[in-house]
DNA sequence: CTGAAAGCGCTTACAG
DNA sequence: CTGAAAGCGCTTACAG
């Protein structure tokens, strides 16, 4: 069924039609009701690929991101799938299955043929190559980490402050009386200085205690089981700070096998309170990430590109927050 | 940059490009290589807008869920996306709010729009509902929990054999000697028994054990911890299956919280071993199911209805295997 | 093996 | 306020 069969069943042109179902003003009322009945009745809906087609734009969105399932990106995903949902957006999802050049080239081919905007999560390698390799013109927005300077306008980004995260949750373990945090890290999308350790960092430093010998790090909890068995070893390790909460489980594990109890011996913070996080035994310090707010954000922001209607402006999306639970406590030898 | 742009740099008509691009026999060699030099020159790629609104055909599928989060849906979604980029389908997502009659008509009309084709994951009342109401003629799959008794070959539906699963796990538990096995069931996705309900009960029946009094459950860590707690309550518990890893999560806290220990007192297993549960102190017993190879089974019976090249036959996917790890042993009062 | 015509279902100016 | 024409970029028969 066409807009001709509404057009010829409402006695009328299919422009008019056309008109009616684009919301046109110059239609009399009593063509447009009869034709909104017509549509009504014949359970009318227009072809999304021709209107596509005609009118050169299409009303979808595709994600493209590195992974689907770790609980920040599928949080992330969620808040976009809900904007994207109230603003009858179609959703399509690509993912960047290595950060290989070539083939992060080829998914973004794969994207822009849809004919829609683009949101790219940049957390990682794959996804920051994919930000930057998305030709000029057409409308992307990043999900970055904290970007080191304020991004200019043309960069239309959303980050939740994860460097004043790390930040907080370190001063939050040095106020209990640690001498020292060591830190398990999420692998660093970029050369530079993750956002998380930088924060991490600067409160050791402003607090005047050392920085402990890096920690390889990971996504998953195997990740930091691992770093947790290294750290376990060595003594002097009072207090660990996590990249994630993943991470953090698979310390706390490693720390238990190894006999060191937590926080009675150790204390562990870890990052994004994931839904289990409250519920391990003991209960896990974090800080935590609005994830679906800064998918909403970025759908926001990309139907701000595409519709050329508010003026972007790069922004962090929200203030993580804190949340302290049994994981964190003071040291063995506090007074 | 169109075909006819293509057409006019390899002096053919648009046709004869149409023809190469989709692989069309009659052309000769020649020709062919000299157009496909073009196309790479020129680094033309055919709009899927218009080649899908010229053939009604549209490479494409849409996935209807009532969650992207939980790691069941999560991964089948992600088995699903890989399988798609395999085929060079595009991935679009499309959720299910609620599980209302109206609203998810109107999910199914958007997914339709969209021209391709649909997997529904039928898990819940949301999904088993879209599932029954996606109009026929629409090419779609079905995800769903074990069907009581064998679907026709008109109901192209995927699943992996939950009942089973339930039914070896929990005669696991009994075989270490516990009187009976309580069970936290997750939502029933229809008014039926679930099938790892029936698979829990048939395993208590023909080992002779009492069934114990239903108990309240959930999707999540907090719906566990609040049956875990009435469970703890009662002395004679020794055994609890738990229908997803999140609510044994759950279940596991609060026995320890009442101070009864696993699995000393209390052995607890769980279903899907979801990435953390290996981690967990204890390690959780739990029940593998191939969530990813369930996503790619469902894509792959997709492209079979929507290319009507294979015959369809509604399978089992794969067979859940037991992972026996530290959070189930023998009842406390065993020799 | 290759070209000319009609059409997929819309939108976009252009008339009136 | 409404209608007739051209076109979006392809595919699908139909000729030759």
């Amino acid at each position: 069924m066409s807009i001709r069969d509404v057009a010829a069943a409402a006695d009328v042109s299919y422009q008019t039609v056309s008109r009616v179902i684009n919301g046109h003003p110059s239609v009399r009322t009593a063509t447009r009701e009869r034709v909104l009945a017509t549509i009504e009745e014949l359970g009318f809906r227009r072809s999304v690929t021709a209107h596509a087609l005609a009118s050169g734009r299409s009303r979808s969105v595709t994600v493209l991101t590195a992974n689907t399932t770790h609980y920040g990106y599928a949080t992330i995903l969620q808040g976009i799938e809900e904007a994207a949902r109230g603003a009858s957006y179609a959703l399509g999802i690509g993912v960047l299955e290595t950060a290989d050049e070539r083939s992060v080239r080829a998914e973004i081919r794969r994207a822009a043929d849809t004919g829609g905007g683009l949101i790219v999560i940049a957390y990682d390698p794959a996804g920051v190559r994919a930000l930057r390799a998305v030709p000029a013109g057409l409308p992307v927005v990043g999900v970055v980490e904290t970007p080191a300077s304020p991004p200019g306008a043309d960069r239309p980004w959303v980050w939740t402050d994860d460097r004043a995260a790390a930040h907080e949750a370190t001063r939050h373990l040095l106020a209990l009386g640690h001498e020292t945090v060591h830190y398990v890290p999420i692998p660093s999308s970029t050369s530079g200085t993750a956002p998380r350790t930088a924060g991490w960092r600067a409160a050791l430093r402003s607090a005047g205690a050392p920085e402990p010998r890096r920690v390889q790090g990971g996504w998953g909890p195997a990740a930091g089981h691992a770093a947790g068995r290294r750290l376990a070893a060595d003594p002097a390790v009072t207090a660990i700070l996590c990249g994630n909460d993943d991470l953090a489980l698979g310390v706390i594990r490693a720390l238990h096998e190894a006999g060191r109890a937590v926080p009675g011996e150790v204390s562990v913070a870890g990052f994004d309170d994931a839904p289990g996080s409250a519920y391990l035994t003991s209960s896990l310090t974090s800080v935590r990430l609005d994830f679906a707010g800064l998918g909403r954000a970025a759908f926001a922001l990309l139907h701000g590109v595409v519709e050329q209607a508010a003026p972007i402006t790069p922004h962090p999306v929200s203030v993580p927050e804190l949340v302290v639970r049994e994981s964190s406590g003071p040291p063995p030898d506090a007074p």
